[in-house]
DNA sequence: GTAGGGTTAG
């Protein structure tokens, strides 16, 4: 056989391969085009893994491949092109190849720039900067030497990499090889530096770019108003914009879309659509990934029938909403526990032949899961492993994490044991959900060794520093069932939390009606709330506190030698976190200003309280007393020492009002 | 053949 002949006949893998083997094993080798033509069949057939592992598996293919790297090396950018996973062995025996032939110094193969640049590209964008950056080395050996889009491609990736250091090293590299590094290099490293926040360094790479005459275009513009948008600083991106207007480039739809993404991420979302209509107005006309921002904008603040009206008018103006938007929709409406609609929104993608993908899973999933849907999520989860299209380790996360925090803890456990066998790795997050969530926990019950307050607080602020509010949540409530209560230490993040995201205080209901011991985590946000009414208040109270042994169980003794010097003019507030309900006495010496939060239950008892003086605890009172009560748990007290009069009515207005 | 925008999961 001389000539090949590539017949009609490829039916099935095991012909290509039978012609592969055949192919390769020719006295002649079959041309390039030969060779590309049967690849791309494979591809057609779909047994991506399969061609792929031909190159790494089958050693005859393989010693041929690496003899005939003109082949291997155009076959690539097929492989690259078609998204088909790139396998860093099969890069490794190409490389390999070249080296061991020295093609390259030969002139025998001879790539061109336009081939190693479709190479690097599909390498770096499946991550291997490395690699990348030493065919770039490679290409410097050969004859073909490298452009500049060589060399972008690989800046690029650094800066993907927020690599700046590399990428601005071999943009030097260009410059002295007389290759002037071009608009597109330099958005690469503003991008780069946009992404670090590094705004200083962007300015002065801005100001050379533009002395060395080369001029930014709409994409730098984009660059900085995304990177300022993703910052907050939306007032910085419009000015930007104008400032883009004034050179007399118009902004595009990304520039819009970028603005009204950094809206959103403010909570937003009425200043987007402003921003969208005056878009519109402006007759740019708005894409899917517009409608998708406003949507996810009003979706993240719980507004589902604005976000629901703009998703009807994706459906009537033209653009089916894609895989995306219906994504965005059903986390959207799992989030406010609209499960039904979730349900029929997912109906209706299917109907509208929309393919669902790993996003829409994982949502589908992680919302059944969270809305105790436990039998709904295992069923689909079961009929997805079947069709075994959509696996890797994320998508076992969602349901390993749905299975823990549903108490099927010994499925979770099963799962997780099953990972291995199906090929995947656990990840930092298989393990953190596997560690933090019930699984420990339940089992250190099972050997009958039960978690006790410290455990429950360990937890709690396990996921509270993780804004995993609703497991918290759930621990919160369990631990209170048990008779325990958030320690002071909790309290203090649970605070400081709030008081960077006062929503969250919306998302524990719970937190005000059935746990005892909030009275006091209210009091603590009454500490700061005073400090924004600019009252002075002594920032180290709580070391005083603390270092009076406040923190620890305390004796009705031990408070009564405690031993406060108010100094005027100073808000005092001191939380008392004790274990045991003990009797208080507050004795202060200017005029004061008491406010003692109890609960229910400590109100009762006080009411048939006599006198402090009547138990049988020794009370050391110095002073004028003005408040004697029975503290309970977690209850605190507010003394505020104050020559002012309008301070303390102020305070005492607002607390009456507040509260 | 290179540069810019949107959705989850600990």
């Amino acid at each position: 056989m001389d000539k090949f002949d590539f017949g009609v006949n490829i039916n099935c893998l095991d012909d290509s391969v039978i012609l592969l083997k055949q192919m390769v094993t020719m006295k002649r080798l079959p041309s390039l085009v030969d060779f590309s033509k049967l690849f791309k069949t494979m591809i057609n057939m779909k047994h991506y893994s399969a061609v792929l592992s031909l190159f790494s598996r089958n050693a005859e293919i393989g010693y041929c491949l690496m003899h005939r790297v003109d082949c291997a090396f155009s076959v690539l950018p097929i492989y690259l092109k078609n998204g088909i996973p790139f396998n860093v062995v099969t890069f490794n025996i190409l490389l390999r190849g070249i080296f061991a032939e020295n093609k390259v110094k030969d002139k025998i193969c001879e790539p061109d720039e336009v081939v190693y640049a479709t190479v690097m590209n599909g390498l770096s964008k499946r991550g291997h900067t490395e690699k990348t950056l030493s065919l770039l080395r490679l290409m410097e050996q050969g004859n073909t030497k490298p452009d500049i889009i060589n060399y972008n491609i690989i800046i690029d990736a650094l800066c993907k990499d927020g690599n700046l250091d590399a990428a601005i090293n071999l943009m030097n590299e260009m410059k002295q090889k007389d290759i002037p590094p071009n608009i597109v290099t330099y958005n690469s490293i503003i991008d780069g530096m946009c992404k670090l926040g590094e705004w200083e360094k962007c300015k002065t790479l801005f100001s050379e770019m533009v002395n060395l005459n080369i001029y930014p275009n709409v994409r730098t513009f984009n660059i900085l108003t995304d990177g300022l948008c993703k910052e907050g600083k939306v007032e910085d991106a419009k000015e930007v914009m104008g400032y883009m207007i004034e050179k007399g480039i118009e902004p595009d739809i990304i520039t819009y879309n970028a603005i009204m993404y950094g809206y959103c991420l403010r909570g937003q979302p009425d200043g987007a659509r402003r921003l969208f209509d005056f878009m519109i107005n402006k007759c740019i006309k708005s894409n899917i990934i517009s409608y998708n921002i406003l949507i996810n904008g009003y979706c993240k603040k719980k507004k589902l029938a604005k976000a629901m009206q703009l998703f009807c008018e994706i459906s009537q103006k033209g653009p089916k909403p894609t895989t995306f938007i219906y994504n965005t929709i059903l986390q959207g409406l799992f989030d406010v526990g609209r499960i039904g609609s979730a349900k029929n929104i997912y109906a209706e993608m299917l109907s509208a032949g929309c393919i669902p993908d790993l996003y829409t899973h994982g949502t589908l999933l992680n919302g059944y899961f969270k809305h105790g849907l436990v039998e709904e999520a295992i069923s689909l989860f079961n009929k997805l492993e079947k069709q075994g299209e959509n696996t890797d380790i994320e998508f076992y996360n969602v349901v390993i994490n749905g299975l823990c925090k549903n108490g099927k803890l010994d499925k979770a456990h099963a799962l997780f044991e099953k990972l291995s066998s199906m090929g995947l790795l656990p990840n930092v997050r298989t393990y953190t959900t596997m560690i933090t969530g019930f699984y420990m926990l339940r089992k250190m019950e099972g050997n009958n060794c039960f978690p006790d307050n410290v455990t429950y607080n360990v937890m709690v602020q396990g996921f509270l520093r993780c804004s995993r509010i609703s497991e918290m949540t759930t621990f919160m409530k369990e631990m209170t069932g048990r008779g325990f209560s958030f320690d002071a230490s909790t309290i203090e993040l649970l605070v400081n939390i709030i008081r960077e995201n006062p929503s969250v205080l919306d998302m524990i209901p719970e937190l005000h009606l059935k746990n005892n011991n909030l009275c006091f985590l209210r009091n603590q946000i009454m500490k700061w709330v005073l400090t924004s009414l600019g009252l002075t208040c002594n920032s180290c109270y709580e070391n005083r506190v603390r270092s009076m042994g406040f923190r620890t169980e305390l004796t009705t003794s031990q408070l009564g030698s405690l031993d406060i010097k108010f100094k005027p003019g100073t808000l005092w507030v001191f939380s008392v976190n004790i274990m045991i309900p003990s009797v208080l006495v507050v004795s202060l010496y200017d005029s004061v200003f008491v406010l003692s939060e109890m609960n229910t239950q400590t109100i009762a008892r006080l009411k048939g309280y006599e006198s402090p003086f009547s138990t049988d605890k020794k009370i050391i009172v110095r002073g004028r007393v003005d408040m004697i009560g029975l503290v309970s748990i977690g209850d605190i007290v507010w003394a505020v020492v104050s020559r002012h009069r309008d301070e303390l009515s102020r305070l005492n207005a607002y607390i009456q009002g507040g509260y």
